[in-house]
DNA sequence: ACAATTAAGACATTTTTTGTCTTATATAAA
DNA sequence: TTTATATAAGACAAAAAATGTCTTAATTGT
């Protein structure tokens, strides 16, 4: 009953994209990697995923890699990690009812329900624009990366 | 992020013995496991632990088997969780700070640590005497299989 | 052309979870 | 007391999930 690591990396991926630019720069995986102490090859994972959800963009080539696609203030924690680990559920019965003969009519299971449409309601409700308003998880906590325009200055 | 098997195994357990006579009678681990279609040897090992919690009491010898004792109306799914799977949490940082270097001072932490406390409170919200007013996951109703001719009646 | 960068996915490792088995011990009843 | 019926305890095995690494290929800017 836990986020899973790649849950969390992906979490601090966006947040290291959404803080470096938004959805306006591009930011190597490498730095990103560094940012959010993710191993490389790990995060190159990750935002696939990422990526076929839509939410960010991946760059190939020389000064590639990847770019937030939605507004920090449009992407909620929910979207992210739903994206990584897939529907969020509490107990197995609530999404493999045949795990358990008894499902549909059974109190328990409806707690679980319950307790599951809570949760998501709360990640729902956090956008990494307000997550942004405050302290964050990367190692480099007020620092940008330098953008296109300034690493060209 | 989802319940074990073992603690889904130890609220049907509670389930059953609840049904069966609450805090009045003992229950042999074969119709426990019958009743939760827990695996028998399985259940011995939920059981010892449920029974260190102070949940359930193990008797020994012929005509052994499990007891409840905490009654139903002040028995929660929280306690039950708990007392197998350990504190709930739903991110690592929450009860590790150290598996991330910014944990104290983080924004997504924060929203973590939120989260875990509604749900806690949602499961300790909820007792046994409440789930049994309701239908169940258990197999047994009372104290036999119904058929399905029977369920159908 | 070359250097930098990611894609894709096979592979390995580790951790967690689930389940089984064996030997020992406890209890009820004949 | 002996026997049948239970669980205790924990070693062991198997399976599943998560995490991480590596290799080959493709893409892009200079």
């Amino acid at each position: 009953m836990r986020l899973t690591r790649a849950g969390e990396y992906a979490v601090r991926c966006v947040m290291c994209l959404a803080r470096n630019g938004g959805t306006e720069s591009v930011v190597s995986r490498q730095d990103v990697a560094a940012c959010g102490d993710i191993p490389s090859h790990f995060l190159a994972k990750i935002a696939q995923q990422l990526s076929r959800a839509g939410i960010i963009e991946i760059l190939q080539g020389a000064k590639g890699g990847y770019r937030l696609l939605v507004a920090p203030e449009k992407l909620s924690l929910l979207t992210v990690i739903e994206a990584m680990i897939g529907e969020i559920f509490l107990n197995d019965c609530v999404v493999r009812p045949e795990s358990c003969h008894a499902s549909l009519s059974c109190a328990v299971n409806k707690v679980w329900m319950q307790a599951r449409d809570q949760l998501r309601q709360t990640l729902a409700g956090v956008t990494f624009a307000k997550l942004l308003q405050e302290e964050s998880c990367c190692i480099l906590q007020g620092d940008k990366f330098p953008t296109q325009d300034e690493k060209n200055a």
